[in-house]
DNA sequence: TCTATTTTTTCGAGCCTCGAAAAAATACTG
DNA sequence: CAGTATTTTTTCGAGGCTCGAAAAAATAGA
């Protein structure tokens, strides 16, 4: 069970903070990172130290040109970008992209792809990925012999231990060990992770102020994805990645979902679902593969100039995340959300009916106080999440190594 | 943010952590306590002298009678009843009850008392608090100088720092500070817990083999609700306690609930609700306050005998907690279940329709996997847990001090 | 050039855990 | 019944880590 802290454990994971600190500040001084770990400045002086010496850190003269302090200034600390490198694999619907990423966080290079995911074999699509990867790294171009770590991102079901992609809607085969076939091929560690939890850590990254604690984030596209972050750590289910808010149940025996049940969340809220209603189809016709991101935009539009069905379409759509939302809440307590993807552009359309279900619900009581942020690209999301995962998973278990992750702290998912 | 591991929190850590185990496993010998933490039998050795000179822990002499084993026999080590004292009071519907516990965990002394919570004004309803408290205190047959802890459970809705009750169905009278008016009271630290997360608590200490890492307690009573055991830990919500499972919305716009809103799975799986819909009444009927177990089992029976109304209200109550079910299954994976309550001894009834209808969900795509249990006793479960919760607090903070909790592990909810 | 101020490093003290060896306590063996 | 094997527990020195205080370093102002 729960294992005892082991001297040696100790210093490892002051390392780790060490390194964690200058991550989030950028270019700390010394004494500012005592403040935020409450270590001594003597630890931190020899931590650093240390980590210098290693080619972890850097020294960065001149912090602020303006330096009106009186005493000796502070030197800055920064990750020394050539420390390592780490790739990003991104696979959504007919499309993959890699990208290479130093230590410091700048891409360095980039490598994009159209693919018929939906049609393509088994092996294609593992192939693909596996050339695309080989590529990126044989590139003469670029010395890129240190890269640590993969992280494979995908829309659909991942394992909790961020091995295999268990289903997804952009391809028809199931259980793929993206992780393991990826380690085993460049023996570089590699993770799969869930789309949107990667957007989550995104958020988390780019705006700390406002997605700090607890957020959700909710990918609005063809089907409703979520990725959740309680109390600073990202929530997965137990076995999978969990959290398929698309597919909790809105209407019992209701409309035709993509996944086969009927009255998910996403049969409403969907691409397809709107595409579906707007069409003034039956809840029962069968969900279509994809709608353009173009006709979703014109139907949006056509929803703001009069009141028709493809309004309605929106309205519903808004009906059935707040009713969701509230029973989400109803669990964890409201939480500032970001609605991510094409159809969050359209949130102007989905936001008043959403609120008036989510004041419906016990989760919903403040529900005026509930602020919603949209952002219509989940891609860029999705791949910087990518980055910090894996930059994350080299700061801690590369460069702060140790009495290898025994059962206890082992599977934290610190966003 | 994160705090960096001092030298001095080391001991403290490992300290806290024997005495878990020896908790965990009752008569465990050094070698024993060694195995499970992981830390060398020296360590072990030093600390737990120190836990014995400080009398927290006794040494037992013969662990077993038939030891058959060759060498030095071990001697285990117990945790000594009159180290400390702690002290359960938990407040349902009519009904309040407080025990004090020994440090080993045994019932030392009990009181209950019947009153009228719906109707009693607030100060009257915290005096009869205060004054069962004080009596036991009081009590000169009882030696209960040391009391180091009191817990209080309610039904309702507590706020995650235990320091209230924000609202209970139990009174009309809502944000009473519980914890802070007995600390006021009797100068002991006190907390103010949800009830059905602390029937998760001990149901965990009572079958840690069934319920370990990931399990819900359902209570099926006058309202539905949930504690949940998520890797390990109590789950709360970011505010309030939390999984307020009963108020997930099973039906937008149905059945009106006792919380005044409609189509929560209360308003089907209540007692009030599974009344309502035997009685035949409108689904907007007023919910009644209370029904006696003795109705229930009736209506029970009726239902068991034959097919007519009292048998559909039971299984819409299933349906509802089926697709309930289901949807939370779609956010955390399936686990075990366990029901408790008097409608847990109808569970016979409930169960088709539970099944059948999460068998229509994401989350139950496995669903005969899906064990269930029930406990028709809620009260023994709440007091368990409640003894459990303030025991483990002395453990933890009382026995191994330190460096006092300063952000970081604080507010784990280890159950 | 000297002084005040702030940051960073150095150094010894105090703990803590660990491994190895010793001590303790029992069962087996002839 | 004495001696040996075996297992548990304690003891002891070594090695590490963090801490606080003091020293060193680096700058702005006077």
């Amino acid at each position: 069970m729960s294992v005892g802290i082991r001297h040696d454990d100790l210093r490892r994971r002051n390392r780790a903070m060490v390194i964690a600190a200058v991550r989030r500040a950028g270019q700390p001084s010394r004494t500012e990172i005592a403040a935020t770990t409450g270590l001594s400045h003597s630890t931190i002086s020899a931590i650093s130290s240390d980590l210098i010496g290693e080619g972890i850190l850097t020294e960065s003269k001149p912090s602020e040109a303006g330096s009106l302090k009186r005493g000796r200034p502070q030197v800055g600390l920064g990750l020394n970008p050539e420390a390592a490198a780490v790739m990003t694999v991104v696979l959504s619907l007919n499309f993959l992209s890699v990208a290479v990423i130093d230590y410091a966080g700048q891409v360095i290079a980039e490598e994009q792809r159209r693919l018929d995911t939906l049609t393509m074999p088994r092996d294609a699509l593992v192939g693909e990925c596996v050339a695309i990867v080989r590529r990126r790294l044989e590139d003469p171009d670029l010395d890129v012999r240190s890269v640590a770590r993969i992280a494979l991102a995908i829309q659909g079901i991942t394992d909790t231990r961020a091995r295999a992609m268990l289903w997804s809607p952009i391809t028809p085969h199931t259980d793929i060990a993206f992780a393991d076939i990826l380690e085993g091929e460049f023996g570089i560690p590699a993770t799969m992770e869930n789309d949107c939890n990667m957007m989550a850590i995104a958020l988390r990254w780019r705006d700390p102020q406002r997605y700090r604690d607890d957020f959700i984030a909710i990918l609005l596209s063809h089907g409703i994805g979520m990725g959740l972050v309680l109390k600073g750590e990202l929530f997965t289910g137990t076995h999978s990645s969990g959290g398929e808010f698309g597919h909790m149940i809105h209407r019992p025996n209701g409309a035709l979902c993509r996944c086969g049940r009927r009255g998910c969340v996403e049969a409403y809220a969907g691409n397809y679902a709107i595409w579906r209603n707007a069409r003034q189809m039956s809840e029962d016709a069968e969900p279509v593969a994809d709608v353009s991101d173009a006709d979703m935009r014109a139907l949006a539009t056509a929803a703001r100039e009069r009141d028709g069905p493809e309004r309605e379409a929106y309205r519903k759509a808004g009906e059935a995340l707040g009713y969701g939302l509230g029973s989400l809440f109803a669990l964890i307590d409201p939480a500032p959300v970001a609605m991510v993807g094409v159809s969050a552009a359209a949130f102007d359309l989905i936001e008043p009916a959403l609120r008036e279900a989510i004041a419906q619900t016990a989760g919903g009581q403040h529900s005026k106080s509930i602020s919603f942020d949209t952002e219509p690209n989940e891609l860029p999301l999705i791949r910087e999440g990518c980055a910090m995962r894996a930059l994350t998973f080299v700061d801690q278990e590369i460069f702060a190594p140790g009495t290898q992750t025994r059962s206890g702290l082992g599977g934290k998912n610190v966003a």
